[in-house]
DNA sequence: TTAGGGTTAG
């Protein structure tokens, strides 16, 4: 097993000393320069904040949160160039006189040049020849007996740079080592072992490093990076790291395309402070990054959704003047996606287009996805128009990422046009995602008609149907309340052999919650009964009164760690309607309570010293109700407290943009008069409810009144 | 794939 990493951190790095984030140079470089105003000034979207589950929370974290504890321990006067420092709780002093320690080689390994000679002609012909002949071992050593004799060194390259299918590339290595015709080389590995990791191949590739090691044949910067960057497209990360360990431990220093694959892998394991460790590290003693590290470390920080990584990003390549080139931009454009700052995206595309770099398929397919979730139908549809203008590349991935921003901004008749483009296009036939999004449009519509004709047409064509088709087709039945539609398209699923998924179960909740306690109820219940037997346990056990709170917590913890995190406030969110439909108010409150207790509402308030926001947004109608009656409550104790308040309160809806959220504003109004609470529509923002402190204050000072003079 | 590292879909 692979040793910690902590091992190797403190192992072979001992000059630990930490500069990020406090020594930023000022921007010099234009582009990257209006990048980051673009990135401090205006930003009108929030960033997510953090929730208070523990894997949230460590998904969220930001980056100077992560370096907080750090930055609690290094002196702020030590300059950089001071090499006495620590890193963590397990620091290593270094003689402050020692210069600081290498961590990479300065210089790329060099590559031998060697050509193939024009003579080589007909060892080009039999190399052919043995591509295509069998690939099992006596067809494959038959073919090689013509060989031509003596074999060289350029001949043993050329036939392996030849050989396409890894098994032969693996065979004709044995061969030459068998026959002792000349001496194996590094390179001979090298390339046998690029073969292999075409073939995913990784246990061969380390049984040829063992051979390379038992045989004394040097392990160089060429084979541990392929060994490594094979390790991780099989996702042996733990792997990775022990190669790249044995590197340091035999005294070989990785140069810079070793050490950003290393990075690469510690990124994709979530391992940040690892990674930015290892690249302060090299930058300390004068390593300059290239692009492909930028995009290493803006892909890492924006899986994490960190925002602050990502400014950071921006701050290191300007630093070391390395301009962005196409692939760091759609890394960059991707990762302030996932931090959910759309705002920033937008300007750095247009930074992009601006600098004379032309956008491809998946630049086009970011940023159209970005516009999408956050539902800017006007950007969208702008940016379409402009990649039907500039002719920029589509692929079908760009296509059905269009669909889905249709989806997601309610553009029925565009995602209509582009379906039909793609039938009509030589490369684009629509696939099950195509198909799928198109569900999704008519599911979110309620157009039964459409959505099911799109079923028998998928059917007919021989596109598989998966289970988010699946779910969009049950949405789509169960919004139009055709339940026994319902049940037929749930139990073809099963036919199907379709494994429901927690979106598919959510789905069925929904319905559950549509439902409103009729005769139908039963029928979903048993659909969803099939495909989550705990869920509907779990609805049975809310709706018996006599269930304690205790019980209900515990199931409900167990009930929402075993669903995926995008589904768990779906679920509280439904089974909180459900409560409410049956008149279980004390429950749906109980609901909500744990819901928020377990992060599912992370955004729900939003305090400043000027207003109190309510933020249902994100919650289903019975949710949001449950909420206001819940906030009003605590207003009134604070209020009774004489406790100090800001000027103003806000409670926001939203638009119902959102397909989930339609009629929320409605309904929330109307719960408004019926509480008699103080809150106004504002004249100004649609589904924004606002009331000032001294109406809220007069609101319940009468109900006191009132309820004073009741008894 | 012509000896090594980075970017697209619910």
């Amino acid at each position: 097993m692979a040793a910690p990493l902590s091992t190797v951190v403190d192992v072979y790095f001992t000059d630990t000393k930490r500069t990020r984030l406090s020594g930023s140079n000022p921007c010099r470089q234009k582009g990257i320069r209006k990048c980051f105003i673009h990135c401090t000034t205006s930003n009108s979207t929030p960033e997510a904040p953090p929730t208070p589950t523990s894997d949230n929370n460590k998904k969220n974290t930001s980056l100077s949160d992560q370096l907080a504890p750090l930055a609690n321990k290094t002196l702020s006067t030590v300059t950089p160039d001071q090499s006495y420092a620590f890193s963590n709780s397990k620091s290593t002093w270094v003689n402050p006189t020692k210069a600081k320690r290498t961590v990479l080689s300065s210089e790329r390994q060099k590559r031998a040049t060697y050509s193939h000679s024009p003579q080589l002609r007909d060892l080009k012909r039999f190399a052919h020849k043995l591509n295509e002949c069998g690939s099992s071992e006596d067809e494959f050593l038959s073919c090689l007996e013509d060989i031509t004799r003596p074999l060289t060194r350029e001949h043993v390259l050329l036939i392996l740079n030849t050989l396409k299918q890894w098994q032969k590339s693996r065979l004709f290595l044995n061969w030459i080592q068998t026959q002792n015709l000349l001496p194996m080389e590094t390179i001979f590995y090298n390339v046998t072992m690029k073969s292999l990791r075409f073939g995913k191949q990784f246990a061969l590739i380390e049984e040829l490093a063992h051979q390379m090691i038992d045989t004394g044949v040097p392990l160089d910067n060429i084979t541990y990076s392929t060994i490594i960057s094979c390790a991780k497209k099989c996702s042996l990360f733990d792997k990775a790291v022990h190669w790249f360990e044995r590197m340091y431990k035999t005294g070989l220093m990785p140069d810079e395309v070793t050490y950003s694959a290393i990075l690469d892998v510690y990124a994709r394991l979530g391992k940040v402070e690892e990674v930015i460790s290892l690249y302060e590290r090299g930058r300390a003693t004068g390593w300059k990054p290239d692009p492909i590290t930028f995009s290493v470390l803006g892909k890492m920080f924006g899986e994490a959704g960190d925002y602050d990584g990502i400014r950071y990003v921006f701050q290191e390549m300007e630093s070391v003047r390395v301009q962005p080139n196409l692939v760091v931009y759609n890394t960059l454009l991707e990762a302030l996606g996932k931090a959910g700052k759309p705002g920033f995206a937008r300007g750095l595309f247009e930074e992009m287009i601006e600098s004379g770099i032309v956008p491809n398929e998946k630049t086009l397919t970011a940023v159209i996805k970005i516009y999408g979730k956050a539902r800017w139908s006007r950007d969208a549809l702008e940016l379409w128009q402009r990649m039907k203008e500039n002719d920029w590349p589509m692929d079908f991935i760009l296509y059905n990422t269009l669909l889905n921003m249709c989806a997601d901004v309610g553009l029925v008749e565009e995602a209509e046009i582009l379906f039909r483009d793609m039938k009509q296009s030589a490369h684009c036939q629509p696939d099950s995602w195509s198909y799928t999004a198109m569900l999704n449009i008519y599911g979110s519509q309620g157009d039964v008609d459409k959505a099911m004709k799109l079923f028998e047409e998928m059917c007919k064509s021989g596109v598989e149907l998966n289970v988010m088709g699946f779910t969009c087709l049950i949405q789509c039945l169960g919004r139009a309340m055709e339940f026994d539609g319902l049940v037929r398209v749930f139990d073809s699923s099963v036919e199907r052999g379709i494994k429901p998924d927690d979106r598919l179960c959510g789905c069925l909740l929904s319905v559950v919650s549509l439902s409103h306690g009729s005769k139908d109820e039963e029928k979903v219940l048993a659909c969803l009964q099939q495909a989550n037997p705990k869920l509907v346990a779990f609805i049975q056990l809310i709706e018996d009164e006599k269930t304690s709170f205790e019980t209900v917590k515990e199931e409900f913890k167990g009930i929402m760690n075993s669903a995926v995190v995008e589904v768990r406030r779906p679920f509280c969110n439904c089974l909180i309607d459900i409560c409410r439909n049956k008149d279980l108010l004390e429950r749906a409150h109980e609901l909500l309570y744990l819901g928020t207790l377990y992060g599912l509402y992370p955004s729900l308030h939003h305090k400043t010293s000027e207003q109190w926001c309510l933020d249902v947004r994100s919650l289903s109608v019975g949710a949001a109700l449950t909420a206001l009656e819940e906030w009003m409550w605590t207003l009134t104790k604070i209020v009774k407290r004489e406790e100090t308040l800001p000027e103003l309160f806000l409670a926001q809806t939203g638009t119902g943009a959102h397909k989930f959220a339609q009629g929320l504003n409605i309904s929330f109004a109307s719960h408004l008069r019926k509480l008699a609470v103080p809150f106004t529509q504002s004249e100004e923002k649609i589904g924004c409810f606002t009331a000032t402190r001294e109406d809220l204050v007069s609101w319940v000072q009468s109900n006191s009144t009132a309820a004073a003079t009741a008894t």
